[in-house]
DNA sequence: GCCCAGGGGTAGT
DNA sequence: ACTACCCATGGG
């Protein structure tokens, strides 16, 4: 695991690093983590023996993909590549070897489906920031580990009482009355029966809301249900499938064609080649 | 000041 | 189906 990737990738935006620990939440369980990768230790601070109805090791375990064979899923992505475009495998597996340890984090379905709702044309740190005045609005979700504070993500029904002013006030932008739409009309029980539906049928339920495109719904698919099927296309990985295929094309259609070159785990290698291309020089 | 950002909706072809 | 344009706002 390379838990310093893995956090910073790009997934997850509510993961902050200070004097060398991640504070963030899990699944509604605050964590310190302390990372030696050297030692393969993990050190973990929470105020809770357990996430999710099963102990705080295998939450934990669980919610950082520690049971993802990686090697599996790079030999996957390889040989599907092997057939469709052989002359790309040597630069594959440097990117793969490079970057090795990045891991999907389980997260929480509803958090990822408002985060990456707000997230639509902006910077990562600008996401962070949206992110962070929303989970303060609600102070009653304040949890603490020792001094350390933390917020834990608003519920829908928390949300249900804000109005398309009060996002305003948090700078959200016109993506405020597509919050407040979903808010608003969203069947909680239907979304979270997502979760053991085939991709599609996730796509077509999240894309007849206002404001989710295909490339926000790969991100809730991918990274709240844990779909590895799903590939997000955003401006990075549209221009890396241009300049390293020569393909072009919108976020559904590139959405085929990354299926169709990384194969059945292509949301993981996605995460791969996004974290690449956002950290080398050319 | 300028350009871009983990896009999406819409109206016009 | 494809394109052009608009949307709010922050950050580099």
């Amino acid at each position: 695991m390379d838990l310093k990737k893995t956090l910073n990738c790009g997934q997850t935006f509510r993961w902050t690093k200070k004097n060398g620990e991640w504070f963030g939440v899990a699944n509604e369980t605050p964590l310190i983590l302390n990372y030696d990768r050297t030692k393969c230790l993990l050190r973990v601070k929470s105020n809770s023996r357990e996430m999710m109805g099963e102990d705080l090791e295998n939450g934990i375990i669980n919610y950082l993909g520690l049971n993802d064979s990686l090697q599996s899923i790079k030999g996957s992505a390889l040989r599907n590549l092997e057939k469709v475009y052989p002359d790309y495998c040597s630069t594959f597996e440097r990117i793969m070897d490079t970057n090795i340890g990045i891991r999907l984090l389980r997260q929480d379905p509803w958090e990822m489906l408002i985060e990456y709702l707000l997230s639509t044309q902006s910077s990562i740190t600008t996401i962070k920031k949206r992110c962070d005045s929303l989970t303060r609005f609600f102070p009653e979700n304040q949890v603490f580990v020792g001094e350390e504070s933390f917020f834990l993500f608003p519920r829908l029904d928390q949300l249900k009482r804000l109005g398309v002013d009060d996002f305003r006030s948090m700078l959200f932008g016109y993506r405020s009355k597509w919050l407040k739409e979903l808010v608003d009309t969203i069947d909680i029980r239907e979304f979270e029966s997502l979760r053991n539906t085939p991709l599609e049928q996730k796509l077509n339920y999240l894309t007849s809301f206002s404001g989710i495109g295909y490339k926000v719904a790969n991100c809730v698919s991918l990274f709240g249900f844990s779909d590895f099927s799903a590939f997000p296309v955003d401006v990075w990985i549209s221009r890396y499938l241009n300049k390293t295929f020569g393909i072009t094309g919108n976020a559904k259609s590139l959405m085929y064609v990354g299926q169709k070159i990384f194969g059945d785990f292509c949301g993981y290698i996605q995460e791969y080649i996004f974290y690449s291309i956002r950290n080398s020089c050319d």
